[in-house]
DNA sequence: GAGCACTGC
């Protein structure tokens, strides 16, 4: 809009928003100074006491064409005769910033029960910074400040106060919020938005407020969707659906007449073709992981410079979420221009893993080459291992991937895959998360929350029982709940951690180590992405500089070694530089260890060290792991492999490891599966520790027979007569 | 001797 000013006349006075009136006509020369007003006084904004400014009254005039708003009317009359309601609104529909804003419209805010504090709307999002973002252009909208009466809130930030009435925030922030707040009394309305995403934070929520609902027949609750899943929401919910349009171009559809045997190569054939025949318009193209998409970047930017000059130049962008962001933001920069005056148009093409299907937003794309896959999590309770399987996207995914290629103008999408493998192979819907994860947080998560009847639980989609009984499982083995299903003291304590519970219980005992502060730094750099950088031009020197961090008693104490390091030398970016150390990764590992330091104050757990010299300070630390981790243990078998200890499944030392020999017994963070199944962040342990320590886990009357178990007996045996002896 | 989809507390 510029500088170029709206007619405002018919405007003024107006305290009612929808009651204004669209104006479109040209408007004032620029030349009026900012701020003045013709015709009289402005609206007032009852939020602030102030006149509405000169930008309102410009976004609102953009508000009102928004497709949620030609239906205003109908949504507040559902929503005011309804306790609940779903909202089905495509991408381009302004749900988000608009629906929260008419309940604001629609009810009276009261103040909470307490009488000191406002109550208010929450509105959830699956991610940090689309909270953050939408607050911020819901605050402009509203012409607030941001943090006054419209904020948001996620993890490490706050940015709300007692004035605010509207609160975005992350589905796991109000998660958290509702373990102190079981009836969320702070709210009069929540709106949980991008909920066909089905996050694990959304789908306990789902549950949680069914039952709220009961309990508090004044709050309301709007479910908000982009797909016709929301049919099963409408069931589960027994509410009232609403549709909103969405606003986006038509995207004409191509698929592949024969399955495609290779889709890298068919994904690089089809982004040359679109290059040599298609009009100007820049690429996305779905791919599944880091180095097949580094890979496809060199062969797409290899094969058009071999075209010469008949065909336009390409820039050719990765895009994943390790990436710095400086190189994220390589992927907004424009298309590059013709060669020569008049010559072939230049084109963009992004190669992206399913980052760019929700997280990321790319405009001026126009093509979409969508192979199909992507790497997804799935779980395996049997042996209570997490991984990451390429396989097959759902329908809903690839509509959202197609949808990518229509945010500025018509435009198409190629999958590598047949009609008919579509209609028939492609699953409707993503799996729930909650179908395709250890559940032993959660489930300690809802205990807290005082659902112990967890099989009766009114899930959305119930998790398989096997599952729930795993996690029961292995909280009770922690501690965590009694054999009767009830949270312990230590359990409640744990639950406060934003961790899994295997970590949360080796920095509750910590103390009892005399290592709590070693556990901290070493928590806070398991709960970060790998700090190493390996960048390919530099691999030796990389892999060089990472050796001399190494500990030859594990990876668990090489991170200590970075964390320390990267102390000492007073989070220089500089010698992160020179060390190969992700600076970013780091400073979020010291974000993480504050908000475990002032979790573990709470509680009034100490924090200690052993003497740095007493050779007791490593043995300490890993003793402490050995208490959270006792069953995630591997042995050592005279086959030269290594058997997961009960699961007996084969594992290999993950390449990364810096151990400098395969010691009998190690402790591992996590069980990787792809062309082998690893096990990575391994610490060297004795297998007199875990029989001191977590006895009950090694109770051999129930074990599966192995050399492991047969080593254990003999440990058990030797403990015996030192007992008897002292 | 290999890899790290993406979130979130």
């Amino acid at each position: 809009m510029g500088m170029e000013r709206k007619r405002k006349v018919s405007l003024l006075d107006v305290v009612d928003k929808s009651k204004i009136t669209k104006i479109n006509s040209g408007g004032f020369s620029s030349s009026v100074a900012s701020g003045s007003i013709i015709g009289g006084g402005r609206g007032i904004n009852s939020w602030t006491g102030r006149p509405y400014s000169q930008r309102y009254y410009e976004i609102l005039v953009k508000r009102r064409d928004l497709p949620v708003w030609h239906q205003k009317e109908e949504f507040l009359q559902v929503f005011k005769s309804n306790q609940t309601v779903i909202l089905v609104g495509e991408t381009g529909s302004g749900k988000t910033t608009q629906i929260p804003q008419f309940v604001l419209e629609a009810i009276d805010i009261k103040t909470t029960p307490n009488k000191r504090k406002k109550m208010m709307v929450a509105c959830t999002q699956p991610r940090r910074v689309a909270a953050m973002s939408v607050s911020r252009r819901v605050a402009e909208e509203m012409d607030v400040t941001i943090g006054e009466e419209v904020g948001y809130s996620i993890r490490f930030e706050d940015c709300s106060s007692a004035r605010t009435v509207l609160k975005y925030l992350t589905d796991g922030m109000l998660l958290r919020e509702a373990m102190t707040d079981p009836l969320l009394e702070r709210y009069e309305v929540i709106i949980l938005d991008e909920a066909h995403e089905r996050t694990l934070a959304t789908d306990v929520l789902f549950g949680l407020l069914k039952q709220v609902l009961k309990n508090r027949p004044d709050l309301k609750l709007v479910v908000m969707s982009a797909t016709l899943e929301a049919e099963k929401f409408q069931s589960y919910f027994d509410a009232p659906l609403m549709k909103v349009p969405g606003r986006l171009h038509p995207v004409e559809i191509f698929y592949t007449e024969e399955p495609e045997s290779d889709y890298l190569d068919a994904a690089i054939r089809t982004v040359v073709q679109i290059h040599t025949r298609e009009t100007p318009g820049d690429v996305l193209v779905f791919l599944t992981g880091e180095e097949e998409i580094e890979d496809a970047c060199r062969k797409i930017t290899k094969k058009v410079a071999k075209m010469g000059d008949k065909v336009g130049p390409v820039k050719v962008v990765p895009l994943y979420s390790s990436l710095s962001p400086a190189m994220q933001q390589k992927i907004f920069e424009p298309a590059p221009p013709p060669v020569k005056e008049g010559g072939p148009a230049g084109r963009k093409i992004v190669v992206s893993t399913n980052i760019a299907e929700t997280s990321l937003t790319i405009d001026g794309i126009v093509y979409v080459v969508d192979p199909g896959l992507a790497k997804q999590k799935v779980y395996n309770p049997r042996v209570r291992v997490e991984s990451l399987l390429v396989s097959p996207i759902s329908k809903a995914s690839a509509h959202q991937r197609s949808g990518r290629a229509g945010r500025t103008q018509p435009g198409k999408c190629f999958r590598l895959y047949t009609e008919k493998s579509f209609q028939n192979d492609l699953q409707p819907q993503t799996y729930p998360e909650m179908l395709r994860s250890n559940l032993a947080n959660t489930v300690l998560t809802l205990k807290k929350m005082g659902i112990n009847d967890l099989v009766h639980f009114d899930f959305m989609d119930a998790p398989a029982p096997e599952t729930l009984m795993r996690a029961l499982e292995a909280l009770n083995y922690l501690g965590a709940i009694d054999d009767d299903g009830n949270l312990t003291k230590l359990g409640e304590i744990m639950s406060e951690f934003p961790l899994d519970p295997q970590m949360s219980k080796m920095l509750v005992v910590s103390p009892e180590f005399n290592c709590s502060n070693e556990i901290l730094s070493i928590s806070a750099m398991l709960s970060v992405p790998n700090c190493f950088v390996r960048p390919r031009e530099a691999q030796k020197a990389a892999d060089e500089a990472k050796a001399r961090f190494g500990h030859i008693d594990g990876d668990h104490l090489t991170l200590l070694n970075v964390y320390h390091a990267y102390k000492q030398n007073n989070e220089d970016p500089l010698w992160c530089y020179e060390n190969f150390i992700n600076q970013r990764v780091l400073k979020a590992a010291d974000n993480v260890r504050q908000q475990l330091v002032r979790i573990m104050a709470r509680f009034n757990l100490r924090l200690c060290s052993t003497d740095f010299n007493s050779r007791d300070y490593y043995i300490n630390i890993r003793k402490a792991m050995v208490a959270g981790y006792f069953m995630q243990v591997a042995h050592l078998e005279h086959t030269g492999h290594y058997l997961t200890v009960k699961d007996n499944q084969v594992v290999h030392l993950h390449p990364s490891n810096c151990l400098d020999h395969k010691p009998e017994w190690v402790i591992y963070n996590e069980d990787v599966q792809t062309n082998s199944n690893y096990i990575r962040t391994v610490t060297y342990i004795r297998g007199e520790w875990i029989i001191d320590i977590a006895p009950h886990y090694y109770d051999l009357t129930n074990f599966p027979l192995c050399e492991a178990k047969r080593v254990l007996e003999k440990l058990y045996k030797k403990r015996e007569k030192e007992g008897r002896n002292c």
